[in-house]
RNA sequence: GGACCCUUAGCUCAGUUGGUUAGAGCGUUUCCUUGACAUGGAAAAGGUCACUGGUUCGAGUCCAGUAGGGUCCACCA
């Protein structure tokens, strides 16, 4: 075994260890006979992307839930894969035609999507490689495509589905159009955003009396030439008599256009009347309906104002139509007044431009399941961790519109929709959809192609994700499913996501797991609860915090602000990065991220590291293979009071864990482990055996004891930085002579292992527990009384100590310890001595020997500190006991609590004060 | 406009069902290169728990309100 360096260097050890797993086939997905399964499915990173903070943060914790549900022997698989992004990806390869000075319409549709699928063969997916730098432990040989053969097929049979049970429909409706990607969005894309710009107050002139105008306000008066009609109140008597009659157009193509009365209207925003534009406002499309009124659409799909918009607006960019706009308003005087004005306007989240609203053909999906998603995890059979995003989530639900699932674009499933060949498919009618001799939908598309034309748009790619924990398992495919071991994984165990997909993916997942799993047969049944407990797509959710910089910002590429995982990775290893953004990554809040705390990751597998290497340095001392063979080397008949104190504390962490891991609190989880290691193991154990393997006798059980917890700590910490913990396991030994994978070891729960050590017959002492407690204080007593007189160097000082005989028992017992840690050359036991600095501890009275060189005033002034100290705290507790109240009405323990305690500073009040005293 | 979250040490956060003197990490100050680790060790300073009321023998913790910060949802031109 060659010897453990002195510091930490991860890059190599990662780079050798992930070989390592890989060429053992570790992630892969052992046979589930027997076991408990446990699985996850990866939210699937866009095809495009590369790793970002947030993926560190959100693979870190599956990696987490995988590699403990590993070492606790369940069937672990961790399903990865990736998304096709539909407009990302389309736009990546959009750009790059651009530089060749090429528009995708001069390729074609076939040429392009072929150049689309080179690009992700060449540069796709470079996020799964850098997940494998991160250490995460998917099953790579089930990486699976959105756009995949297999996949696409699972998409398909969803839609065809639907449609086939009416739940799909094509319709012309007003949707949110994104002008540079050129397509539909869905509500969910779009963001709203406050822009400045400006109010224009137009006036519109009385068709039947000249020179009388309408004002309106407006922020759009490039739309002008889109306008349709006036809307005022019905109530509002200044416009009643304006009702029916007509007003000239301002702008664009010439028209008189006639003044309704409307209930939408707010009298007391703006004039109190409203232009209707129905082909560019929803609210003005639901007008338009009302009054049976037209719709004029004067944008190209690009944003550019089309003819309609008249002679001096066509062609221009929507945006510098507004201003001219507002210039030739200006210009005919129709502009009354122009002034700042800050609005919400919706952009698209993808292209970061203002949508459209814009009426146009597109496919829409009526939700299946609603209410038995509501139910799902209203009545807990889904839990969600925090639990608050449940509100979030019903509300959604509640409020729920029909999905518009059809995008203008090439990239993507195209829809399996197939035309008649000659028909106009914009003019087809909700009967003409259902007759197959008009419309046929399939799977695989009609037998006589010749006859037919292809739908032309794809589907939205949150229309194919919302399959993915089902599809990912073979989905619908019979003999696909039973090979992915669909009845054994199905549902799966937890999903670790971020709450802001949680209606573009979450929820729609649990809609669709509750559709299209179980027999075909049964689709559109209602379910019982044990159909519904079978169908939904996972237990758990756990919502990640999102990741903000130190300021409180959201990371952004233009604020700069967004660490590069793979600098920090080379900077402070895989496993520092892991500790540190899991260490500051609070249950339930947004994280700010701060680099030092990565760095006190890497400082922590740098402690870890060195432990280890001081057990190694103390040599071999028997069998380290499993276990049981480090159990049997364990003598409880030799274990002192640090023996006890450290068995017990590994235990208590060993539950701690579980139990924040049982609650999704991995921070909590990380923290116990970080106190118990560097405080409990390496501060106090590693110490306190410095002495005792200086005696034969002590030695090999107190090196065994070491190796037990070191083994189990390697365990306990494993999920979170595994590669360290690796290479660690295999230094020590504890994956035997043929260096079994620390994967393949089985972590004891805390009762199984207190049981282990029982059947060593070590039994832990409470008492000798709770002696190391005292004795931890002394010492720390002991070594202030040096450091405030600026002797932490000096090794050659004596103490003394005044105790009764059970206190000098267990101090007596630990004196070669005691001078080991708090840098003595000896303790004796004394009677008082006067004048010299001294402590009162809870072993007794604990004087510095400084044979006369003692600065009187400075040992008054701390010993009066500590007085006025007492005094308070015993005035405090006298206080509560004398309350009549407090005694009659607290529980007995904690009257009996403070009764203890007040005796206790009381007594420790009479020795300062004696010490005092004394010091003349 | 509606819903939710946050406010505890200079900073970032813990604080279980209300119960001794409110904790940790980082930062700060002082001391220490002793044979695991200076990516370290030791000691210390630092908090009217945002504010105001209420419930209670007892409130950082429960309730109501106020202020500040944040997130999501919502068609006001």
């Amino acid at each position: 075994m060659p010897e453990i360096t002195k510091s930490y260097e991860p890059n190599d050890v990662e780079r050798k260890w992930y070989a390592a797993w890989l060429k053992a086939d570790a992630f892969a997905c052992r046979d589930a006979a027997g076991r408990k399964p446990y699985s996850i499915v990866i939210p699937p990173p866009n095809v495009t992307g590369v790793l970002h903070i947030g993926h560190v943060l959100n693979n870190t914790l599956q990696d987490i839930l995988i590699r403990r549900a590993r070492l606790e022997g369940r069937s672990a698989l961790w399903i990865p894969g990736t998304d096709h992004a539909g407009i990302a990806t389309q736009a990546v390869v959009e750009r790059e035609l651009r530089k060749e000075k090429k528009h995708r319409t001069d390729l074609g549709r076939e040429k392009f999507l072929e150049r689309v699928w080179q690009w992700r063969e060449q540069k796709g997916g470079v996020i799964l490689e850098q997940l494998k730098a991160l250490g995460a432990s998917c099953d790579w040989s089930r990486t699976h495509f959105t756009m995949d053969p297999g996949y696409s097929r699972s998409v398909l049979t969803a839609f065809v589905d639907l449609f086939g049970r009416g739940h799909i429909y094509r319709g012309k409706r007003m949707v949110n159009w994104c002008p540079a990607s050129r397509t539909a969005l869905s509500d969910e894309e779009v963001i709203m955003k406050p822009a400045k710009g400006f109010m224009y107050q137009v006036r519109y002139e009385l068709a039947d009396e000249p020179g009388r105008y309408l004002e309106v306000k407006t922020t759009r008066p490039e739309t002008i030439p889109g306008d349709v009609a006036i809307a005022v109140h019905p109530e509002d008597a200044r416009f009643a008599a304006l009702v029916g009659r007509k007003v000239r157009r301002p702008l664009g193509p010439p028209a008189e256009i006639p003044i309704v009365a409307d209930a939408a209207v707010d009298r007391e925003f703006g004039t109190g009347a409203l232009k209707i534009t129905p082909a560019h406002d929803k609210a003005d499309f639901e007008v338009g309906r009302r009054h049976d009124l037209p719709a004029i659409d004067v944008l190209h799909p690009d944003g550019t104002l089309n003819e309609l918009a008249g002679p001096g607006l066509a062609g221009l960019e929507r945006f510098e139509g507004r201003k001219r706009a507002a210039e030739l308003l200006k210009d005919s005087g129709a502009l009354v007044k122009q002034e700042p004005y800050e609005n919400n306007v919706g952009y698209s989240e993808r292209a970061n431009v203002p949508i459209e609203p814009r009426l146009t053909w597109q496919w829409w999906l009526r939700y299946p399941r609603v209410e038995e998603a509501k139910a799902a995890v209203r009545d807990g059979h889904i839990r969600f961790h925090p639990e608050r995003w449940t509100k979030v989530y019903l509300h959604w639900l509640e409020n729920i519109q029909d999905w518009c699932i059809s995008r203008q674009l090439w990239w993507g499933h195209r829809i399996p929709v197939w035309y008649r060949r000659g028909l106009d498919r914009d003019t087809l009618s909700e009967a003409d959809l259902a007759d197959p001799a008009k419309v046929h939908v399939s799977l695989d598309g009609p037998a006589d192609p010749e006859n037919w034309i292809q739908e032309e748009d794809v589907l939205d790619t949150w229309a194919s994700s919302w399959l993915w924990p089902f599809a990912t398992l073979g989905w619908p495919d019979r003999a696909e499913m039973e090979e992915a071991g669909y009845g054994t994984f199905y549902p799966t165990s937890t999903l670790v996501t971020g709450p802001d997909i949680i209606f573009f993916w979450v929820a729609r997942m649990i809609m669709a797991g509750l559709e299209f799993t179980g027999p075909e047969e049964e689709r559109g049944c209602p379910l019982t609860e044990a159909q519904l407990l079978a169908r939904i797509p996972f237990r758990d959710v756990y919502f990640t915090g999102i990741i903000r910089d130190a300021q409180g910002r959201k990371m952004s590429k233009s604020l700069g602000n967004s660490p590069e995982p793979l600098e920090l990775i080379s900077k402070y290893g895989a496993d520092g990065l892991r500790f540190g953004i899991i260490s500051i990554a609070p249950q339930g809040l947004d994280i700010h991220f701060q680099e030092e705390r990565i760095e006190g990751g890497k400082n922590f597998c740098n402690k870890l590291w060195n432990a280890c290497r001081f057990r190694q340095m103390s040599g071999p001392a028997g069998d380290n293979s499993d276990l049981d063979a480090i159990l049997s080397r364990i003598e409880p008949a030799r274990f002192d009071a640090d023996d006890h104190a450290i068995l017990d504390r590994t235990l208590a962490t060993t539950r701690e864990v579980e139990r924040c891991l049982a609650g999704f609190d991995f921070s909590a989880a990380v923290q116990a482990m970080y106190a118990f290691f560097w405080n409990d193991f390496c501060d106090w154990y590693v110490e306190v055996s410095k002495a005792k393997l200086q005696e034969a006798d002590s030695r090999d059980s107190c090196l065994a004891i070491q190796d037990l917890v070191l083994r189990q700590a390697l365990l306990l910490l494993h999920p979170v930085i595994p590669f360290i913990t690796e290479e660690l396991w295999q230094q020590l030994g504890y994956g035997g002579p043929a260096g079994s994978l620390i994967e393949e070891a089985r972590i004891l729960n805390a009762s199984q292992l207190a049981e282990a050590l029982r059947g060593r017959g070590a039994v832990l002492d409470r008492a000798q527990v709770a002696s190391v407690e005292s004795m931890k204080t002394f010492v720390s007593q002991a070594r202030a009384l040096k450091a405030e007189r600026n002797l932490a160097s000096r090794r050659d000082v004596k103490f003394l100590l005044t105790a009764g005989d059970a206190e000098w028992a267990i101090v007596d017992a630990a004196q070669a310890k005691f001078q080991r840690m708090a840098g003595a050359a000896g303790l004796e036991r004394s009677g008082a001595v006067d004048g010299a600095p001294a402590a009162v501890t809870p072993l007794g009275t604990l004087y510095l020997d400084l044979a006369g060189s003692v600065d009187t005033g400075a040992e008054r002034t701390r010993l009066t500190k500590e007085l006025t100290a007492l005094d308070k705290h015993i005035a405090g507790t006298e206080a509560r006991l004398s309350n009549e109240a407090f005694v009659s009405k607290a529980p007995p323990a904690v009257i009996d609590g403070a009764r203890k305690q007040l005796a206790e500073l009381q007594a420790k009040r009479a020795e300062t004060d004696r010490l005092l005293q004394a010091l003349g």
